[in-house]
DNA sequence: AAATAGAGCCTACAAGTGTAGTCTATAATT
DNA sequence: AATTATAGACTACACTTGTAGGCTCTATTT
């Protein structure tokens, strides 16, 4: 049962795929929506001028074939779906960054994510509270 | 004052400032030893046959056309010694993976990693002292 | 001195990534 | 129906990364 060794998310497939789980989160809940993805007209007038439309189009294919996104044909414009959670994402983006940088040590790494600043006041808070749970 | 727009530590780079690094911090107060950086053949003993020889070599002068690498020719082998600390490098990677990953959001990130386990318990005993003092 | 071994230099090459041009099919408009 | 605007498929190309082969130079051994 051991998954597909495929490549990883790439910089600006990574940008994609923040517009298609932000897309997905949206029409969650609203089924009145015949929607089921993105679509890559949506995509552009979201990303701005970033991209050429091809540019675009390559990212999604790479992705498809991937196997990060699975797109559905029958209309037109076609729609992007994930096939995969950001948090499974994140995940697994955490695991290869902490192997790369930290060997591994968890400690390390988010001891140095704390003291280099940047969390507010709330998010110091919320991660007490994690803490205290942990024990 | 704008910093060189250089390419990024490679995954394998990385592998190797890591010895760097390691052996930058051994030699530290043993001036004694007239070495100034590891060398080649020093890497390849530390590395095992994880690479051939020439591999380690284009790194090397990869690392070295990057900036992040100087390389001691009086010596033979030469010597190679790191321009960049450990700390600057890994404060570097967390940004742009947290940039990457969670569009700067150091709180979330961090949470999610915490959550995630890994943490020992002197680790989390640890951050909890390093939160108290952030108030 | 001739042979050998290891260090350094240069070259190569396939896979992955960023970026976009061309052509074709299709849909919308005149 | 002819024209035009798009979407999608295919192709291209430079740069990065992982990986290593060859050749040369120098130091060491016979």
């Amino acid at each position: 049962m051991e998954r597909e060794k495929v490549n990883r998310i790439s910089d600006s497939e990574w940008q994609i795929m923040e517009q298609v789980w932000a897309y997905r989160a949206n029409i969650e809940g609203d089924r009145s929506i015949g929607s089921l993805g993105i679509t890559q007209p949506c995509l552009m007038a979201l990303l701005g001028d970033k991209w050429n439309k091809n540019t675009v189009h390559t990212f999604l294919k790479r992705l498809c074939d991937k196997g990060y996104l699975k797109v559905v044909k029958e209309t037109s414009p076609h729609q992007y779906v994930p096939l995969i959670s950001r948090e499974d994402c994140e995940r697994e983006e955490r695991q290869s960054f902490l192997d790369r940088v930290y060997q591994g040590s968890a400690g390390r790494m988010v001891t140095a994510f704390v003291r280099d600043g940047g969390l507010s006041e709330k998010e110091v808070a919320e991660l007490r509270k994690l803490l205290e749970g942990l024990q």
